[in-house]
DNA sequence: GTCTTCATGTAAGCCGTTACATGATTAA
DNA sequence: TTAATCATGTAACGGCTTACATGAAGAC
């Protein structure tokens, strides 16, 4: 069976929340879903007119001052489909991972010395990036929606201390 | 700039240990690259063809008892590829996981607990079977490459185990 | 004899990225 | 006044999956 597009389910995601516009939701995955969910901002808005066609979703100008946007609100049909999605079997990740796939091939341990450290760099970019995120987040006042995002947050954060630990046992 | 085709690399990288027939590379992945480099069968062929063409493999005709097949010989210049390839900073990867998509949507902890006990499964699956793969392992004769995917391996597994931790803690 | 494995492909078509485009508003 | 941000798209195109095809050889 043909793989479906899963975009939608991320905007309509992002609309459960209250009406969004095109631009909000773009920058909204920007600053959180972008670590697990990446979307180029070219599809977001034309998912949008499609979701507004399929009745999954109703636009509405609205004006901010004098600037106009097209906020859009999720409707019941999209809520249903939604929950489907959520509740529909979850597919592992089509895992393609370039570093392993490297590591895999490589014999020479001083390539696998300079791949490693490579990575480890950007590693703890990312690291240093979650523990941010995680601060910002817990300054945000409790609810079961910061519990959950805060958990798969420190999971996160924990694959990462994992994979550093790993990388750095065989560059030292 | 438009993302390079790496089916390529899995490829060369395959055809380093000796001659191998489409055949031979599409079962190999199958039971090893598979897990983190993902690729469809129809790929290698069309590919195999497409280095021959550059020079990068040279193809033979072999016989296996009446069994015709077509074995490719990575050229010089194949190997050079695959050693800037290895060379060439590494991508992070797009993480697309859908699970951690839902996670990050729901509320309702209900909901939450149903999707980890199915992604529990999962991954209790996959974690044993790297447990089989590396007892499989554990068994070839020491090398260079052995230690490498041994650690590789080990630390895939180290992300299943934790993984399934936490995954449980919120279960139980 | 029939089933599995070996062996090698082609074609259709969606998916997603990249590049390209445009224009208003506001803050510095 | 100039840069940044807000705001919304289109077009091209390669990548990748799925489905479809074919046939011989050996195992049981």
């Amino acid at each position: 069976m043909r793989s479906v597009n899963k975009t939608r389910y991320a905007i309509l995601g992002a609309l459960l929340d209250g009406p969004c516009s095109g631009y909000e939701i773009k920058s909204l995955m920007g600053r959180s879903t972008v670590y697990f969910w990446r979307e180029s901002d070219s599809t977001i808005y034309p998912m949008l007119k499609v979701l507004a066609e399929e009745g999954k979703a109703v636009p509405n100008i609205d004006y901010v001052g004098k600037k106009k946007r097209e906020l859009f609100s999720i409707t019941e049909a999209g809520r249903a489909e939604f929950k489907a999605w959520v509740e529909s079997p979850t597919g592992l990740e089509t895992s393609r991972n370039e570093f392993l796939l490297k590591l895999f091939f490589i014999t020479d341990r001083g390539e696998m010395v300079r791949l490693f450290q490579e990575r480890l760099e950007k590693i703890e970019k990312s690291y240093e990036e979650y523990k941010k995120i995680e601060a910002r987040l817990e300054g945000l006042p409790d609810s079961p929606r910061k519990a959950i995002r805060l958990k798969a947050l420190r999971y996160g954060i924990a694959q990462l201390a994992l994979e550093i630990q790993w990388l750095r046992a065989d560059i030292l």
